[in-house]
DNA sequence: TTGAAAGCGCTAACAT
DNA sequence: ATGTTAGCGCTTTCAA
């Protein structure tokens, strides 16, 4: 293994000017610091990280737990937090929870045994009481759940806001009858938001809610069979012109059951998501949903895991207002 | 930070008998054993990582990069690996590939970062080039793919026999028209070896193989899409009676295809897979398959990454014969 | 701007 | 069966 002193004794400095170099100290002359990056080339060296680690007590890597990763909203999260963490020289590994509080668990546990310098989490099933176990040994940053009370720092939009932007879009739009297709009281949190975003939304406009339709979780399985039942209600006479729905996954779930039951998005039904994941963007009809700052969720995540001081409270969004509400066909 | 020096202390030994503990070092006596093992639990103590990798050259993390993770075959296989690692006491970092050359160079970097103790990899795109640099600088092992004259080590069955077996029964159970679907020549290895299988198979039983249809990809959208042009033929009056699937999601896709076109599995078409993932158990009608024993793959995967000397050259399998070649419904 | 040297927490060779 | 001790490779304080 080729160490530091070997590189200083090939540059012919002394092992501190490596150091610096190689940890980008500024007082370095151009000249020696050209030298020591030829020896280093040259001798192939590569700082070791435990010994790094041993002496800054910092690991260098992050870790990361989401439902799924590479799929949907998550998938896409993550992939800008590894970005992120690899643009500040850090490593994440990743953890895949299937959103089960048991599995959440046993994999941060994995990743504690890593002795990680933090952990960014998007827990769906632990509990306040878990979190402040986790957080008692590392740092925590939590994406998109919240938990009331919980002094754990928290990355998200303003759910209910933006899930009240969406619903007045649609009634500004002449829709009428607008159901809510989501998970049922006893989920968590950001379902709970958007639903309540909803309801207030219609109550300020006056207008009355849909009975819900209930999915069972946020796959576009679960979409597909809630927008089965919608469209079968549509058949046995029930008023509906509007669909919002809690993920953009069950939004396209559920588009492709009204098409599947000869109903036209938007002209019969118009139909809104959450998330603004790249399939949304590419189904049809393109569909209008609410886009979180990803970028900067990924940003503030790993800031905050790293200690450093929030800059901004709440997450920017915006509404991406296309087809499946408006009818209007715009490039992707 | 709570060190091994404060449990030495706290239960009144010296340091080197607390780590005999941990380590695991026989011979400390019963009585001292559980006074440190209660010291460790009463401040707390976990041991110092980066310390134990500086001393002893390992990190204690293997890395493993499959195309898609949590999904089909490379999904099991994974999850298997991880519970085998974690069973000797060592942590898994996974990289997901999707199969490109590309991201596989980077995520073998990302990785390579982590110095992990050695990194086992299921390669598609990667060439025997690529795979030399990487083996110069950590230990790699192989699992599924082969790379003929190179000295990795690769963990896989004997591809060509087991297609050779499937084929077998297929023919035995009297089929005549036995097509082979997958990819064409310019594919990953065992894509060619299975192909090679079936045609020496039938080359064996005097048996011409039928027009080959080409799946683009190894997924069940592949499947499907080949599968309905073998059932177009069969439409215009080709002779077809038996399809033989390079993996078992592209034979799932293919199910659903000819039974899309009104064709019935097995009377009509009998299909058999190869892998033997989850889904095939339940799918209807149940998938016959190449089971390769996947534990047993995990295992010397590890093994062989650690350096551990090989114990068999090559992975045993078995055929499952079910139902969609048998025509029997047999319990999963 | 660079050198010398201490020490991060741990394991293992050596000694007892 | 247990204690003593020398580093593993690196960063960083102190001094020059």
């Amino acid at each position: 293994m080729v160490t530091q002193m070997d590189v200083a004794r090939r540059a012919g400095v002394g092992r501190r000017t490596v150091s610096n170099v190689v940890t980008g100290f500024p007082y370095v002359s151009k000249d020696v610091r050209e030298r020591v990056l030829r020896a280093i080339e040259e001798l192939g060296y590569v700082p070791n990280r435990a010994a790094q680690q041993l002496r800054t007590g910092r690991s260098g890597v992050i870790a990361l737990t989401v439902p799924e990763v590479g799929v949907g909203y998550f998938g896409e999260l993550g992939n800008l937090v590894v970005e992120e963490a690899a643009a500040r020289g850090l490593g994440t590994v990743v953890a895949q929870t299937r959103g089960s509080r048991e599995r959440e668990i046993t994999e941060i546990e994995r990743l504690l045994a890593l002795q990680p310098d933090g952990v960014i989490m998007s827990p769906l099933g632990l509990t306040a009481e878990d979190l402040a176990g986790v957080s008692a040994r590392t740092e925590v940053a939590l994406i998109g759940e919240h938990f009331v009370g919980s002094p754990i720092r928290t990355i998200a939009i303003d759910n209910a806001a933006a899930a009240g932007d969406i619903v007045t879009h649609l009634v500004q739009s002449g829709r009428e009858h607008i159901a809510f297709l989501g998970m049922s009281a006893a989920s968590p949190n950001f379902n709970q938001l958007r639903r309540r975003g909803y309801l207030e939304a219609l109550e300020r406009h006056g207008i009355a809610p849909v009975a819900a339709v209930e999915a069972r979780d946020f796959t576009s399985a679960d979409g597909y069979d809630a927008g089965a039942v919608l469209a079968a209600r549509l058949a046995e006479g029930a008023q509906l012109d509007a669909v919002f729905c809690v993920t953009d996954e069950v939004a396209i779930g559920a588009m492709r059951a009204l098409h599947d039951a000869g109903l036209r998005v938007p002209d019969d039904v118009a139909v809104a998501g959450f998330d603004d994941i790249v399939e949304g963007r590419y189904a049809n009809p393109r569909l209008t949903t609410v886009s979180p700052d990803k970028r900067e969720i990924a940003r503030q995540a790993v800031a905050a895991v790293l200690g450093e001081p929030a800059d901004d409270a709440q997450i920017a969004y915006r509404l991406e207002l296309r087809e499946s509400t408006t009818g209007i066909v715009q490039p992707a």
